[in-house]
DNA sequence: GATTCGTGGGA
DNA sequence: TTCCCAAGAAT
């Protein structure tokens, strides 16, 4: 094992959070569900709502048998409602496909609805204990400064995969343990904004810190438009009041949700071509 | 390959 | 206050 990964792999064993998904007996469904969750929203949002969600759905075949309008209700405030949806299609297709079992084939995982390159790697290495490179935005900022020396990543590429790999250990275990070590390193020292480089397991070996902190000369990644007043508000305005009201909501009640009647125009056409809105007599509901 | 897709909290 | 960013995926 290189000195980088031995480094990692001792820190994260005396220092990485205990948070859920990380205790003895955590199901490869659970672990399935948090993965998800986890896509763009941060841990601790993630917690409380991922344990309700096992409560009510210990299994895959448990959430298939309910509409998916459920799941996208108890999504709640997560963000991206579409992952709910999506969430439930793939528990639809392990009940279907898999005989109600989380695949453990990379492959198997990649086919499932809204599993991409993270995700099916997450899921194999840390609820079936494969070997793959898992590559996250924490791993990848880690590498970007440690091994190349640069202060942040440059966006996200197919490279990437095996840039991670090339840092791997051999054994299963170990590997594991380095791709949840990276992770987390990323996501409690080696933080976007201000990393904390005294407490880092790795600042002897980092190429970013023996280079001087150089800022960042890269390609920039692209700028996210400002939600106030966008088309994701007011989606999120329509969601929100679809999950608040357990009845058809009235094209009247829709309209006295924002002033700007072409963007809501907008709003529900897109809801209802994602499927996050059904359209009933009385007007739109969940799924 | 660039865009789109929610929501909330910290700097 | 405003800006940035958070265990990405689909189109």
């Amino acid at each position: 094992m290189s000195p980088i990964a031995a480094a990692v792999n001792a820190w994260f064993r005396a220092e990485g959070r205990d948070l859920p998904w990380r205790r003895p007996g955590f199901t490869p469904w659970g672990t399935l569900v948090s993965e998800f969750m986890l896509q763009q929203t941060p841990v601790a949002r993630v917690i409380p709502q991922l344990e309700a969600w096992l409560q009510r759905w210990p299994s895959p075949s448990d959430l298939a048998s309910s509409p998916a309008g459920d799941a996208v209700r108890a999504w709640a405030r997560l963000g991206y409602p579409r992952r709910a949806l999506w969430l439930h299609g793939a528990a639809t297709q392990i009940a279907e496909r898999h005989d109600g079992v989380v695949p453990r084939d990379v492959d198997a995982l990649l086919s499932l609805s809204g599993i991409g390159d993270y995700t099916a790697r997450a899921v194999a290495v840390f609820a079936y204990g494969e070997r793959h490179p898992v590559v996250d935005t924490n791993t990848r900022r880690v590498i970007a400064r440690a091994i190349e020396g640069q202060a942040d990543a440059a966006p996200p590429n197919r490279r990437d995969l095996a840039a991670m790999d090339s840092l791997l250990p051999d054994d299963d275990v170990d590997a594991r343990v380095f791709n949840a070590g990276m992770m987390e390193l990323g996501a409690i020292v080696c933080t976007a904004r201000s990393p904390r480089c005294e407490v880092c397991p790795i600042a002897a070996q980092c190429a970013w810190r023996a280079a001087g902190y150089p800022s960042y000369d890269g390609p920039r990644k692209a700028v996210q438009k400002k939600y106030q007043g966008s088309d994701r508000q007011v989606r999120g305005v329509v969601m929100a009041e679809l999950r608040a009201t357990h009845r058809p909501v009235t094209p009247a009640e829709v309209r006295a949700l924002w002033p700007d009647a072409a963007q809501l125009d907008r709003a529900i056409r897109g809801l209802l071509a994602d499927g996050l809105a059904v359209e009933s007599p009385d007007g739109y509901q969940l799924p």
